[in-house]
DNA sequence: TTAAATTTAGACTTATTAGTCGAATAATAA
DNA sequence: TTATTATTCGACTAATAAGTCTAAATTTAA
Protein backbone atom coordinates (compact mmCIF):
# COMPACT_ATOMS: atom_id res chain seq x y z
CA UNK A 1 0.00 0.00 0.00
CA UNK A 2 1.87 3.06 -1.24
CA UNK A 3 0.49 6.29 0.57
CA UNK A 4 -1.28 9.07 -0.93
CA UNK A 5 0.04 12.98 -1.19
CA UNK A 6 -3.06 13.27 0.90
CA UNK A 7 -1.51 11.37 3.69
CA UNK A 8 1.64 13.05 3.37
CA UNK A 9 0.23 16.27 3.60
CA UNK A 10 -1.77 15.06 6.62
CA UNK A 11 1.37 13.90 8.28
CA UNK A 12 3.36 17.14 7.53
CA UNK A 13 0.38 19.26 9.53
CA UNK A 14 0.33 16.84 12.02
CA UNK A 15 4.28 17.47 12.72
CA UNK A 16 3.62 21.31 12.63
CA UNK A 17 0.84 21.00 14.93
CA UNK A 18 2.82 19.32 17.49
CA UNK A 19 6.02 21.40 16.81
CA UNK A 20 3.37 24.35 17.06
CA UNK A 21 2.15 23.13 20.65
CA UNK A 22 5.87 21.99 21.61
CA UNK A 23 6.80 25.46 21.41
CA UNK A 24 4.20 26.80 23.52
CA UNK A 25 4.73 24.48 25.88
CA UNK A 26 8.49 25.26 25.94
CA UNK A 27 7.81 28.96 25.88
CA UNK A 28 5.97 28.76 29.28
CA UNK A 29 7.73 25.67 30.90
CA UNK A 30 11.43 25.88 29.47
CA UNK A 31 13.52 23.30 27.31
CA UNK A 32 13.78 21.10 30.56
CA UNK A 33 10.40 21.47 32.66
CA UNK A 34 8.15 20.99 28.98
CA UNK A 35 7.38 17.07 29.36
CA UNK A 36 6.66 14.93 26.45
CA UNK A 37 3.23 14.55 28.31
CA UNK A 38 2.49 17.88 28.06
CA UNK A 39 3.52 18.74 24.94
CA UNK A 40 1.15 15.63 23.30
CA UNK A 41 -2.31 16.36 25.05
CA UNK A 42 -1.28 20.55 24.12
CA UNK A 43 -0.68 19.40 20.87
CA UNK A 44 -3.86 17.62 20.80
CA UNK A 45 -2.17 14.00 20.60
CA UNK A 46 -1.39 10.73 22.59
CA UNK A 47 2.11 10.68 23.67
CA UNK A 48 2.56 7.50 21.44
CA UNK A 49 1.35 9.27 18.32
CA UNK A 50 3.86 12.29 19.31
CA UNK A 51 6.80 9.10 19.33
CA UNK A 52 5.03 8.00 16.29
CA UNK A 53 6.29 11.28 14.58
CA UNK A 54 9.19 12.17 16.42
CA UNK A 55 11.82 9.99 17.98
CA UNK A 56 12.93 11.95 20.53
CA UNK A 57 12.36 15.12 23.03
CA UNK A 58 15.53 16.01 21.64
CA UNK A 59 14.18 15.72 18.26
CA UNK A 60 11.14 18.04 18.44
CA UNK A 61 13.60 20.29 19.93
CA UNK A 62 15.43 20.65 17.16
CA UNK A 63 12.67 19.84 14.64
CA UNK A 64 11.41 23.80 15.67
CA UNK A 65 14.77 25.30 15.23
CA UNK A 66 15.29 23.86 12.17
CA UNK A 67 12.60 24.94 10.96
CA UNK A 68 12.78 28.27 12.00
CA UNK A 69 16.00 28.68 11.12
CA UNK A 70 14.75 27.35 6.96
CA UNK A 71 12.31 29.80 7.24
CA UNK A 72 14.41 32.74 8.14
CA UNK A 73 16.94 31.66 5.53
CA UNK A 74 14.54 31.61 3.47
CA UNK A 75 13.53 35.72 4.03
CA UNK A 76 16.62 36.39 4.39
CA UNK A 77 18.21 35.20 0.95
CA UNK A 78 16.81 37.77 -1.48
CA UNK A 79 18.43 40.89 0.59
CA UNK A 80 21.46 39.03 0.88
CA UNK A 81 21.40 38.44 -2.82
CA UNK A 82 20.35 41.82 -4.10
CA UNK A 83 23.20 43.76 -5.55
CA UNK A 84 23.78 46.93 -3.18
CA UNK A 85 26.94 49.06 -3.08
CA UNK A 86 26.51 49.28 0.35
CA UNK A 87 27.19 47.13 3.56
CA UNK A 88 25.30 49.74 5.67
CA UNK A 89 22.06 49.06 4.01
CA UNK A 90 21.93 45.48 3.52
CA UNK A 91 23.01 45.38 6.93
CA UNK A 92 20.12 47.41 7.84
CA UNK A 93 18.02 45.54 5.72
CA UNK A 94 18.96 42.48 7.08
CA UNK A 95 17.99 43.22 10.20
CA UNK A 96 14.74 45.04 9.66
CA UNK A 97 13.64 41.81 7.77
CA UNK A 98 14.80 39.44 10.94
CA UNK A 99 13.11 41.96 13.34
CA UNK A 100 9.74 41.49 11.13
CA UNK A 101 9.98 37.86 10.84
CA UNK A 102 10.47 37.77 14.94
CA UNK A 103 7.57 39.91 15.16
CA UNK A 104 5.50 37.60 12.72
CA UNK A 105 6.50 34.95 15.31
CA UNK A 106 6.71 36.21 18.74
CA UNK A 107 8.43 33.01 20.76
CA UNK A 108 9.90 31.46 17.41
CA UNK A 109 12.65 33.66 16.74
CA UNK A 110 13.03 34.20 20.41
CA UNK A 111 13.64 30.58 20.94
CA UNK A 112 15.76 30.48 17.87
CA UNK A 113 18.71 32.86 19.36
CA UNK A 114 18.84 31.94 22.56
CA UNK A 115 17.97 28.07 22.89
CA UNK A 116 21.20 26.89 21.56
CA UNK A 117 23.03 28.48 24.05
CA UNK A 118 21.41 26.51 26.50
CA UNK A 119 21.24 23.08 25.13
CA UNK A 120 24.04 20.79 23.97
CA UNK A 121 22.75 18.33 21.03
CA UNK A 122 24.52 15.77 19.05
CA UNK A 123 23.02 16.88 15.69
CA UNK A 124 22.83 20.72 15.09
CA UNK A 125 21.70 21.30 11.55
CA UNK A 126 20.49 24.92 12.35
CA UNK A 127 24.19 25.72 13.38
CA UNK A 128 24.91 25.75 9.63
CA UNK A 129 22.87 28.25 9.32
CA UNK A 130 23.29 30.70 11.86
CA UNK A 131 27.26 30.43 11.32
CA UNK A 132 26.34 31.55 7.29
CA UNK A 133 24.18 34.17 8.92
CA UNK A 134 27.06 35.37 11.47
CA UNK A 135 29.64 35.55 8.86
CA UNK A 136 27.58 37.70 6.38
CA UNK A 137 26.70 39.94 8.97
CA UNK A 138 30.52 40.09 10.16
CA UNK A 139 31.57 40.54 6.29
CA UNK A 140 28.84 43.52 6.05
CA UNK A 141 30.27 45.30 9.02
CA UNK A 142 33.82 44.51 7.76
CA UNK A 143 33.02 45.99 4.28
CA UNK A 144 30.88 49.07 6.10
CA UNK A 145 33.72 49.95 8.49
CA UNK A 146 36.79 49.61 5.03
CA UNK A 147 34.08 52.22 3.26
CA UNK A 148 33.76 54.34 6.32
CA UNK A 149 29.83 53.80 6.86
CA UNK A 150 30.18 53.09 9.97
CA UNK A 151 32.29 54.15 12.96
CA UNK A 152 36.23 53.04 12.91
CA UNK A 153 35.89 50.22 15.18
CA UNK A 154 36.99 47.05 15.76
CA UNK A 155 34.97 44.84 13.82
CA UNK A 156 34.57 42.04 15.89
CA UNK A 157 33.76 44.33 18.76
CA UNK A 158 31.02 46.09 16.37
CA UNK A 159 29.58 42.60 16.06
CA UNK A 160 29.11 41.80 19.50
CA UNK A 161 27.51 45.42 19.61
CA UNK A 162 25.19 45.79 17.11
CA UNK A 163 23.88 41.65 17.75
CA UNK A 164 23.41 42.89 21.55
CA UNK A 165 21.77 45.62 20.50
CA UNK A 166 19.54 43.85 18.43
CA UNK A 167 18.83 41.19 20.43
CA UNK A 168 17.59 43.74 22.89
CA UNK A 169 15.63 45.82 20.70
CA UNK A 170 13.79 43.37 19.22
CA UNK A 171 13.32 40.44 22.40
CA UNK A 172 13.47 42.03 25.48
CA UNK A 173 10.25 44.45 24.25
CA UNK A 174 7.47 43.51 26.58
CA UNK A 175 4.27 42.44 25.08
CA UNK A 176 2.75 45.67 25.71
CA UNK A 177 4.84 47.64 23.85
CA UNK A 178 6.44 45.75 20.92
CA UNK A 179 9.49 47.73 19.08
CA UNK A 180 8.44 49.13 14.98
CA UNK A 181 10.15 48.94 11.98
CA UNK A 182 10.46 52.29 12.47
CA UNK A 183 12.01 52.28 15.69
CA UNK A 184 14.60 50.15 14.24
CA UNK A 185 15.10 52.48 11.94
CA UNK A 186 15.03 55.46 13.80
CA UNK A 187 17.47 53.51 16.41
CA UNK A 188 20.11 52.81 13.64
CA UNK A 189 20.33 55.80 12.28
CA UNK A 190 20.40 57.87 14.78
CA UNK A 191 23.24 55.29 16.91
CA UNK A 192 25.30 54.14 14.23
CA UNK A 193 25.65 57.39 12.18
CA UNK A 194 27.64 57.27 9.12
CA UNK A 195 30.48 59.54 10.27
CA UNK A 196 30.54 60.15 6.24
CA UNK A 197 27.74 62.27 6.46
CA UNK A 198 28.41 63.98 9.63
CA UNK A 199 30.66 66.97 10.40
CA UNK B 1 26.19 25.10 74.31
CA UNK B 2 26.78 28.45 72.09
CA UNK B 3 28.60 28.75 68.68
CA UNK B 4 31.60 30.00 68.83
CA UNK B 5 32.42 32.92 66.16
CA UNK B 6 35.25 30.67 64.24
CA UNK B 7 32.56 27.88 64.04
CA UNK B 8 30.04 30.59 62.32
CA UNK B 9 32.76 32.05 60.19
CA UNK B 10 33.51 28.01 59.20
CA UNK B 11 29.77 27.79 58.02
CA UNK B 12 29.89 30.71 56.41
CA UNK B 13 33.02 29.41 54.17
CA UNK B 14 31.49 26.05 53.65
CA UNK B 15 28.34 27.90 52.12
CA UNK B 16 30.79 30.10 50.05
CA UNK B 17 31.80 26.44 49.30
CA UNK B 18 28.77 25.06 48.09
CA UNK B 19 27.95 28.20 46.06
CA UNK B 20 30.50 28.47 44.39
CA UNK B 21 30.37 24.59 43.18
CA UNK B 22 27.03 24.69 42.60
CA UNK B 23 27.70 28.05 40.27
CA UNK B 24 30.36 25.86 38.04
CA UNK B 25 27.96 22.96 37.97
CA UNK B 26 24.96 25.44 37.06
CA UNK B 27 27.10 26.93 34.05
CA UNK B 28 28.56 23.16 32.89
CA UNK B 29 24.79 21.65 33.47
CA UNK B 30 22.43 24.60 32.60
CA UNK B 31 19.88 25.00 35.73
CA UNK B 32 17.35 22.26 35.69
CA UNK B 33 20.65 20.20 34.11
CA UNK B 34 22.76 20.53 37.52
CA UNK B 35 21.82 18.01 39.86
CA UNK B 36 21.94 18.03 43.62
CA UNK B 37 24.70 14.79 43.89
CA UNK B 38 26.75 16.47 41.21
CA UNK B 39 26.84 20.01 42.96
CA UNK B 40 27.74 18.45 47.05
CA UNK B 41 30.26 16.14 45.12
CA UNK B 42 31.66 19.03 43.09
CA UNK B 43 31.94 21.16 46.37
CA UNK B 44 33.47 18.42 48.49
CA UNK B 45 30.38 17.90 50.81
CA UNK B 46 27.97 14.99 50.82
CA UNK B 47 24.53 15.83 49.81
CA UNK B 48 22.79 15.65 53.24
CA UNK B 49 25.47 18.22 54.21
CA UNK B 50 24.49 20.20 51.31
CA UNK B 51 20.58 19.81 52.64
CA UNK B 52 22.04 20.81 56.83
CA UNK B 53 23.15 24.35 54.63
CA UNK B 54 20.39 24.67 52.44
CA UNK B 55 16.58 23.54 52.71
CA UNK B 56 16.63 23.01 49.12
CA UNK B 57 18.01 23.71 45.12
CA UNK B 58 15.76 26.64 44.99
CA UNK B 59 17.40 28.32 47.56
CA UNK B 60 21.21 27.41 46.43
CA UNK B 61 19.80 28.86 43.30
CA UNK B 62 18.36 31.77 44.90
CA UNK B 63 21.50 32.61 46.94
CA UNK B 64 24.19 32.45 44.29
CA UNK B 65 21.54 35.15 42.70
CA UNK B 66 21.19 37.26 45.95
CA UNK B 67 25.02 37.32 46.85
CA UNK B 68 25.63 38.52 43.13
CA UNK B 69 23.27 41.25 43.50
CA UNK B 70 24.66 42.31 46.72
CA UNK B 71 27.94 42.21 45.80
CA UNK B 72 27.28 43.73 42.59
CA UNK B 73 25.14 46.45 44.36
CA UNK B 74 27.86 47.61 46.39
CA UNK B 75 30.55 48.93 43.60
CA UNK B 76 27.78 50.11 42.20
CA UNK B 77 26.77 52.05 44.54
CA UNK B 78 29.83 55.17 44.89
CA UNK B 79 29.45 55.27 41.55
CA UNK B 80 25.64 56.28 41.92
CA UNK B 81 26.33 58.75 44.56
CA UNK B 82 28.74 60.76 43.53
CA UNK B 83 27.89 63.69 42.42
CA UNK B 84 28.12 64.25 38.50
CA UNK B 85 26.02 66.64 36.68
CA UNK B 86 26.62 64.64 33.42
CA UNK B 87 24.08 61.73 33.52
CA UNK B 88 26.11 60.45 30.13
CA UNK B 89 29.05 60.33 32.36
CA UNK B 90 27.97 58.39 35.14
CA UNK B 91 26.57 56.32 32.89
CA UNK B 92 29.22 55.28 31.41
CA UNK B 93 31.11 54.78 34.51
CA UNK B 94 28.30 52.40 35.38
CA UNK B 95 28.62 50.45 32.47
CA UNK B 96 32.05 49.84 32.90
CA UNK B 97 32.01 49.12 36.21
CA UNK B 98 29.66 46.15 36.09
CA UNK B 99 31.65 45.20 33.07
CA UNK B 100 34.85 44.97 35.63
CA UNK B 101 32.70 42.93 38.01
CA UNK B 102 31.51 40.99 35.33
CA UNK B 103 35.29 40.15 33.93
CA UNK B 104 36.34 39.79 37.91
CA UNK B 105 33.74 36.50 38.38
CA UNK B 106 33.53 35.44 34.84
CA UNK B 107 30.06 33.12 34.77
CA UNK B 108 28.72 34.46 37.92
CA UNK B 109 27.30 37.94 36.36
CA UNK B 110 26.26 35.86 33.10
CA UNK B 111 24.11 33.91 35.69
CA UNK B 112 23.06 36.83 36.95
CA UNK B 113 21.43 38.92 34.71
CA UNK B 114 20.21 36.04 32.25
CA UNK B 115 19.22 33.06 34.52
CA UNK B 116 16.13 34.95 36.46
CA UNK B 117 14.34 35.29 33.01
CA UNK B 118 14.46 30.56 32.70
CA UNK B 119 13.43 29.92 36.20
CA UNK B 120 10.58 31.51 38.30
CA UNK B 121 10.94 31.50 42.00
CA UNK B 122 8.69 31.98 45.18
CA UNK B 123 10.97 34.57 46.80
CA UNK B 124 12.75 36.70 44.73
CA UNK B 125 14.76 38.93 46.93
CA UNK B 126 17.14 39.80 43.76
CA UNK B 127 14.54 41.18 41.87
CA UNK B 128 14.45 44.51 43.82
CA UNK B 129 18.25 45.11 43.71
CA UNK B 130 17.89 44.55 39.39
CA UNK B 131 14.66 46.85 39.37
CA UNK B 132 16.39 49.45 40.89
CA UNK B 133 19.68 49.01 38.90
CA UNK B 134 17.33 49.22 35.82
CA UNK B 135 15.07 52.19 37.38
CA UNK B 136 18.55 54.53 37.70
CA UNK B 137 19.61 52.97 34.81
CA UNK B 138 16.55 55.00 33.38
CA UNK B 139 16.66 57.64 34.73
CA UNK B 140 20.31 58.37 33.21
CA UNK B 141 19.06 57.99 30.30
CA UNK B 142 16.07 60.14 30.22
CA UNK B 143 18.27 62.96 31.88
CA UNK B 144 20.86 62.45 29.66
CA UNK B 145 18.46 62.64 26.40
CA UNK B 146 16.75 66.27 28.14
CA UNK B 147 20.41 67.27 28.59
CA UNK B 148 21.17 66.39 24.58
CA UNK B 149 24.07 64.50 25.92
CA UNK B 150 22.60 61.72 23.93
CA UNK B 151 20.77 61.04 20.76
CA UNK B 152 17.05 62.37 20.77
CA UNK B 153 15.35 58.99 20.96
CA UNK B 154 12.21 57.19 23.08
CA UNK B 155 14.31 56.68 26.32
CA UNK B 156 12.35 53.28 26.85
CA UNK B 157 13.50 52.52 22.93
CA UNK B 158 17.31 53.58 24.19
CA UNK B 159 17.25 51.58 27.30
CA UNK B 160 16.44 48.52 25.33
CA UNK B 161 19.19 49.07 22.78
CA UNK B 162 21.42 49.72 25.91
CA UNK B 163 21.00 47.33 27.64
CA UNK B 164 21.19 44.34 24.61
CA UNK B 165 24.43 45.96 23.53
CA UNK B 166 25.58 46.20 26.78
CA UNK B 167 24.91 42.38 26.96
CA UNK B 168 26.49 41.71 23.74
CA UNK B 169 29.83 42.99 24.31
CA UNK B 170 30.45 41.52 27.63
CA UNK B 171 28.46 38.11 27.91
CA UNK B 172 28.51 37.31 23.81
CA UNK B 173 32.64 37.38 24.09
CA UNK B 174 34.49 34.25 23.94
CA UNK B 175 36.48 33.54 26.39
CA UNK B 176 39.26 33.65 24.09
CA UNK B 177 38.68 37.46 23.48
CA UNK B 178 37.20 39.05 26.42
CA UNK B 179 36.34 42.87 25.92
CA UNK B 180 38.22 45.05 27.56
CA UNK B 181 37.75 48.17 29.48
CA UNK B 182 38.98 50.42 26.90
CA UNK B 183 37.03 48.30 24.15
CA UNK B 184 33.89 49.53 25.56
CA UNK B 185 35.11 52.44 26.43
CA UNK B 186 35.66 53.39 22.60
CA UNK B 187 32.61 51.93 21.84
CA UNK B 188 30.60 53.69 24.10
CA UNK B 189 32.64 57.02 22.59
CA UNK B 190 31.97 56.21 19.25
CA UNK B 191 28.46 55.03 19.09
CA UNK B 192 26.74 57.28 21.47
CA UNK B 193 28.31 60.06 20.29
CA UNK B 194 27.33 63.24 22.02
CA UNK B 195 25.43 65.11 19.56
CA UNK B 196 26.25 68.46 21.33
CA UNK B 197 29.77 68.15 20.23
CA UNK B 198 29.08 66.71 16.38
CA UNK B 199 28.21 69.23 13.75
C1' DT C 1 -15.73 -6.19 1.25
C1' DT C 2 -11.36 -7.28 3.24
C1' DA C 3 -6.68 -7.75 4.35
C1' DA C 4 -2.73 -5.07 4.96
C1' DA C 5 -0.83 -0.91 6.56
C1' DT C 6 -1.25 3.36 9.19
C1' DT C 7 -2.34 5.76 13.16
C1' DT C 8 -3.71 6.12 17.91
C1' DA C 9 -4.34 5.45 22.96
C1' DG C 10 -3.39 4.06 27.71
C1' DA C 11 -0.94 1.17 30.67
C1' DC C 12 3.65 -0.11 31.80
C1' DT C 13 8.76 0.05 32.57
C1' DT C 14 12.89 2.20 33.82
C1' DA C 15 15.92 5.80 35.05
C1' DT C 16 16.75 9.78 37.33
C1' DT C 17 16.80 12.91 41.08
C1' DA C 18 15.00 15.87 44.90
C1' DG C 19 14.63 15.30 49.39
C1' DT C 20 14.58 12.25 54.01
C1' DC C 21 16.14 9.12 57.68
C1' DG C 22 18.85 7.01 61.15
C1' DA C 23 22.98 6.51 62.76
C1' DA C 24 27.80 7.57 63.20
C1' DT C 25 31.49 10.88 64.10
C1' DA C 26 33.53 15.11 65.72
C1' DA C 27 33.52 19.14 68.52
C1' DT C 28 32.62 21.65 72.75
C1' DA C 29 31.00 23.35 77.36
C1' DA C 30 30.81 21.92 81.95
C1' DT D 1 35.49 12.88 81.39
C1' DT D 2 30.86 13.25 79.65
C1' DA D 3 26.60 14.90 78.08
C1' DT D 4 25.10 17.78 74.53
C1' DT D 5 25.17 19.76 70.17
C1' DA D 6 26.94 20.29 65.42
C1' DT D 7 28.18 18.02 61.39
C1' DT D 8 28.51 14.34 58.13
C1' DC D 9 27.50 10.19 55.46
C1' DG D 10 25.27 6.39 52.72
C1' DA D 11 21.11 4.18 52.11
C1' DC D 12 16.35 4.86 51.30
C1' DT D 13 11.78 6.89 49.51
C1' DA D 14 8.78 9.05 46.41
C1' DA D 15 7.83 11.48 42.49
C1' DT D 16 8.42 12.50 37.93
C1' DA D 17 9.07 11.86 33.19
C1' DA D 18 11.17 9.65 28.97
C1' DG D 19 10.36 6.14 26.23
C1' DT D 20 8.05 1.23 25.16
C1' DC D 21 4.56 -2.29 24.50
C1' DT D 22 0.22 -4.23 23.29
C1' DA D 23 -3.63 -3.91 21.20
C1' DA D 24 -7.40 -1.40 19.26
C1' DA D 25 -9.29 1.66 15.77
C1' DT D 26 -9.03 3.71 11.30
C1' DT D 27 -7.76 4.13 6.58
C1' DT D 28 -6.93 2.50 2.08
C1' DA D 29 -5.65 -0.35 -2.07
C1' DA D 30 -7.41 -4.13 -4.29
Amino acid sequence: MTVSQRQLEEREQRKERILSGALSVFKSKGLEGATMDEIASESGFGKTTLYYYFPSKEEVFSAILENGWISLWQSLEPVISKEESSPRNTFVQLLLTIAKNARNHPGLYEFLFTAPKVISLKEQPWKTYQLRLYAIIQGLLEDGIKKGEFPKLNPQLLFKAMGGLFMGLVFMGDKSSPVSSKDIEELLTQLITDPQHQA
